[in-house]
Formats: C-alpha cells, sequence, structure tokens
DNA sequence: CGTGTTATTGACCAACATCAAACTTAGTGG
DNA sequence: CCACTAAGTTTGATGTTGGTCAATAACACG
C-alpha cells in the first residue's frame, strides 16, 4: 500500500490520518506472467486492483482483431479504480512484464472513501487525471504525425516516471516492444520501427532493450509538440 | 438545474432530498454565440458551467493549428466539472450553436457533494463515464477506418440523445458541420463528405442540415463495430 | 438579392499499411 | 557454455486509405 501512497502524493495532499486508513488497507496478493490478462471487458470485479510490481496497460480490441491500447500503468496506479462506479468493465487490462498486483475489496475502498473525503477527492482527480491523458492520446492519434506520437509519448513516460522517480539519469525502463507502442498511437510495427530510427539516427533518444534514454530533451518536447500540463502534476514534480 | 437532474437520473439513482440540494443550486446564466469560447485551456475557472440549452464541444489544438474535438455535449451536461478537482484547464470549450450556460460556484457544488456522498459518487460516474467514451474515440480513430469511425459516432450520438428522450422517431438534431466531424474523428471534411455519401447512398442514414435520420439501425450498428456497453447507461435506457 | 458558410467534386499526392523475409537478441535446456 | 527457439527488430517492395489543393455548387440568412 505505500506505492499507492506515494503516488497518490504526486497528485494531492493527504492528511496523516488519511495515509494511515490506505496502509491499513486489506489486500490479496496475486501475481501474473507477462502477457497474462489481469481484468478482461466484460468482467464486474469486486475489488480494486492495485500495481505493486511491473507494468501493465489497459487495452480494447475492435471487431476485426485489432488491438488499441489505452494507457500505460507502473506501480502505484489503480487501473481499474473506475470499477467501484461504473460495474461492468469496458476494456481490459493486461500485464506487459509479470506483474503482481494487490486487490482491495470494493467495499473497503468504500468505507475509507466514506471516512476521509480527502481520499475520496484524491481518487477522483486520479481518475480525472487519467482521463486528460486519453484525451491528450486522442488529439496525438487523431492529428498529430507518426513523428510526433511517437516523440510525445516518450516525453510523457518520461515525465511520469521522474515524477515518481524511476528515471536514472536521462534513462528509464520502459519495457514496451514496438508493436505496443503501434498498438498505442494507432501505427502499425513496422512504421514504429521505422520512425524510431530516425529519432535514434538525429539523437533524440535512444532505446535499446528495455531501456529508454532520452538524448535531447528539448528538441524531443518540441518535435513531440509535448507540454506537460495535460498531466496535472504538482508543480514542483513537473519542471 | 432540472436538466442537471434529468441528466444525472439516466446514469444513477439519487434521494430525493439530493436532488432538491441540486435544484436548489445557486447558478448565473450566461448565453454564447454560436463557435464562441465557454472556457479556455489555461483557464482557472471558479465555476462549472451546467449546459442548458444548445450544442457544445470539448476541443484541443496542436502545436501546427490543426484541431481535435474529444466531445460533444448537449443539455444537462457539466462538461468542466473536473475543474472541481483539476485547477486549470487542459482543453477548450466551445458553443456549437447559440447556448446558455448555467455557472454554478465551485464552493456551492463542493457544499452539496460533501453533504451528499450519493451525489458526489454520481458526479464521479459522470466524469468516468466520460474517460470511457475519451477510450472508445481513442479506440476509434486509432484503429478504425472512416467508415466505420463515422458510423460509429452517429450510432453513439443516437443512443446518447434517446436516452434522454431527444431522439423523435429515428431522427434527432445534431448541429454539427461536416468539418466539425472531421476534427472529431482524426479526418478531412473531404473524405468525411466522400463517406457521408456512401452510408447515405447505401441508405444507413439521411443527413438533412441539423437533422440525422437513422435509416438502418441494425446494419449502422455492424458497420460502425457499434457496442453501447461503454456509455454506461442504465439497463432501461440501453436497449 | 448579395454574401458568407457549408457541401461537393476532381486531380493529385503522401503517409502509413501490408506482406514477406531476413536478421538479432534474449532465454532455455542440455 | 553452446546450440536451439521464440520473440522482437529490421529491411525491402508494393499497395491503399485518406490528405491536400482548388474550384464550383448549394444553402441559409439578413
Amino acid at each position: 500500500m505505500d506505492r499507492l501512497v506515494a503516488k497518490l502524493r504526486t497528485i494531492a495532499e493527504l492528511p496523516r490520518a488519511a495515509e494511515q486508513a490506505l496502509l491499513g488497507l486489506p489486500f490479496r496478493l496475486k501475481k501474473f506472467d507477462e502477457n497474462a490478462d489481469l481484468v478482461r471487458q466484460g468482467d464486474r470485479p469486486m475489488e480494486c486492483g492495485l500495481l505493486v510490481e511491473g507494468f501493465a496497460c489497459r487495452y480494447k480490441l475492435v471487431g476485426d482483431g485489432q488491438r488499441q491500447i489505452l494507457s500505460f500503468h507502473i506501480s502505484g496506479d489503480i487501473p481499474d479504480l473506475q470499477s467501484l462506479h461504473l460495474p461492468v468493465m469496458d476494456h481490459s487490462l493486461m500485464a506487459l512484464t509479470p506483474t503482481t498486483m494487490a486487490f482491495i475489496p470494493h467495499t473497503a475502498v468504500d468505507q475509507v472513501v466514506r471516512a476521509y473525503p480527502e481520499v475520496a477527492a484524491a481518487f477522483w482527480r486520479d481518475t480525472l487525471i487519467d482521463a486528460a491523458v486519453f484525451r491528450e492520446w486522442l488529439t496525438g492519434v487523431g492529428r498529430r504525425t507518426a513523428h510526433q506520437r511517437i516523440a510525445h509519448l516518450l516525453c510523457e513516460v518520461f515525465v511520469r516516471m521522474r515524477s515518481l522517480g524511476l528515471v536514472d539519469g536521462e534513462s528509464f525502463e520502459l519495457p514496451v516492444t514496438q508493436a505496443e507502442v503501434g498498438d498505442a498511437l494507432g501505427l502499425s510495427n513496422v512504421h514504429v520501427n521505422r520512425v524510431l530510427q530516425e529519432l535514434r539516427h538525429s539523437g533524440l533518444v535512444s532505446w535499446k532493450g528495455r531501456y529508454v534514454a532520452i538524448g535531447d530533451w528539448e528538441r524531443l518536447k518540441t518535435v513531440g509538440d509535448f507540454d506537460a500540463g495535460y498531466l496535472h502534476l504538482k508543480p514542483a514534480l513537473a519542471a
């Protein structure tokens, strides 16, 4: 649960008592293999899943079987928090790496939320930030070129990782395949590969295996038309 | 405020007292011309804007000036409800027709939300449904063809209008230009025009001026790969 | 009736998809 | 430690959806 508190601290201030209540939440740990579904579209979860360890993503499938990845998630996120108020899942969640989740009963979350309006506000704020990120992705997929989209995604992940203290120098872990990037940005894996090569050759980024390093942050931001405002980070973390 | 209550009834059950509290909310009416901005990206609103009369949309601009429309809104919606918890707007709102808004002070909304957890839950649920729609649009723009996207959008608007009792037979008002549809779906106005002609010729829809009529609902749903689940309507309204 | 917005058409073009094959790399079991 | 395998990356050739530009036609409205 300390991961959860750490995450919420990046977006809101919580009174000590509320943090204690969160730390006391009951949960059930469960491990998942890479590529396993954590929750499926159509499910009616009775618990919220806190991502403790690993990387995950939300996704939807369309009629002809293509996949759209909707968001990436890391330690501290509760990607299905919405199930508290939207009983049936409208998308699925899957593990991008081996993952461990802490499932917290809805009833327990509900109690904390009722007892501490600040927690309710923080959770609500968290889901609102989710929505803000969807809007940004939507404008990217709708109106930006492949180059811009890829640069933008790298900027976003970099800033989010940095706000959680997960960046080492200029580089951070991103255990995502090029095909997955394509599914997130509405591109083919082939095109992602080609654009990535150009970004590398212009020295904007390097990406080897699971690790991305930013080569030229200012230029990458420019190329990606990136402005971190939509992430609604606390000012201290946005720099 | 009765528009607001009517809207919330489509997504949640509220105790009588809570509805009364909502009806008693203070507000300030303001009229806007077609194409006027209601709220701008970067603003820090002190009020929430309830759309009383007219059609509006959320949008963002990208670096080179192109526009992405993020959602359409009708009477009863509070498109900037999020400003309660996200102080600075990450997108703009504009009127698609002459519009009247009722601006309700954040402080007043906050009081009702604290006094009635059911209202807090209903509002939260409303913003979660917003997010669900963004996800669906994202998958459409990312992974569906122009035909599918346009058919899907018409399905969505039809179902939402019907849930509010705003459909007359098979037809409903949609005061949106083809260029605006393009900006919503990540397409050019020219291409929207061509696809729309095909949809008309195959008898799926007719669209004259401000009014759309569904010609073949079943086929339109199939073409648009549409499933209303993501709208999270109460079962009685989803049919 | 003008006048400005919106819809429609045609010609041409570019970004990105698709297909298929070869090449790398990271694991895995012997 | 090495060969083997599967996943991921890279490359090339080719195709298509949908964009851009520019002109014309239809409307809506004062």
